[in-house]
DNA sequence: GTATTTGCAAATGATTTGCAGTGCT
DNA sequence: AGCACTGCAAATCATTTGCAAATAC
């Protein structure tokens, strides 16, 4: 992924801090403030936690990123892609992505309540295959 | 429903200021910190922010209320039942309920995942009937 | 009577803002 | 060149903590 052209298209500009956030993005899936600023620091060791913010600030508001809420947790970042669901492991924390078939899920939603639906923050939480 | 009855199931005591908080959660059905401090005030002129976050959190540890995360806006809190979804209009703010068979959507999420879930935390947003 | 809860004030934690200097295009 | 971005320090906003007095049971 480019994300030099990434940032261009949503009429932000290529900062080297701007590249490492959404390389760390990408590399970790979903990524909360507090680990980006740690890792992010390696690389850029001067950069101001007032930086980060107005970064995922500006990146959510041109909808580069999007912003996952999550119970009992600091939110966490991703680059944005199709609507998707998450899975988190209340014993390990491991948080990841699965794909169900939320355009059926939206419909039916749809359907039911009569609204036009855009979007949807979808978290499962229990126990992951190792610590069940 | 006896809230007093409901806190000592859940090992708390029954103060005047639980009964207030529980009563104005089942009337709104899920409220932000902020509004329930501003109403529960015109009952407690003298409660304290403290006291209702103290509150909030004892009740949320003993699984007696819980909290939905929302994109873009503060958690509400409502009084805890079975799993279901939520639905939030972008253009006015109307938060409500909406069922879903979610049994049925977790059931295949286990077999898809092999996880072992407990809850999910589910919020369409999109455009209310009105304001579509 | 005892342990919990309340309310205040102060502490901590998280996020935002203002501004001077720097860097992208 | 011009406007957007960075980094610092300070401001603001959100939540938690400690403690003495009050209250539930």
């Amino acid at each position: 992924m480019n994300y030099e052209t990434l940032l261009h298209e949503h009429t932000l500009k290529a900062t080297p801090q701007r590249l490492g956030i959404l390389s760390l993005m990408h590399k970790h899936g979903h990524i909360s403030i507090d680990e980006l600023f740690e890792k992010i620091r390696r690389q850029f060791n001067s950069i101001s936690l007032a930086t980060l913010y107005k970064n995922i600030n500006a990146m959510l508001e041109s909808r580069l990123i999007t912003e996952v809420k999550i119970p009992n947790m600091k939110p966490k970042y991703e680059i944005a892609k199709d609507a998707h669901a998450h899975l988190l492991c209340d014993n390990c924390a491991e948080f990841k992505d699965i794909n169900l078939d939320l355009d059926a899920l939206i419909g039916m939603t749809e359907a039911k309540s009569n609204y036009k639906l855009k979007d949807v923050n979808l978290v499962f939480s229990g126990l992951c295959e190792n610590c069940k």
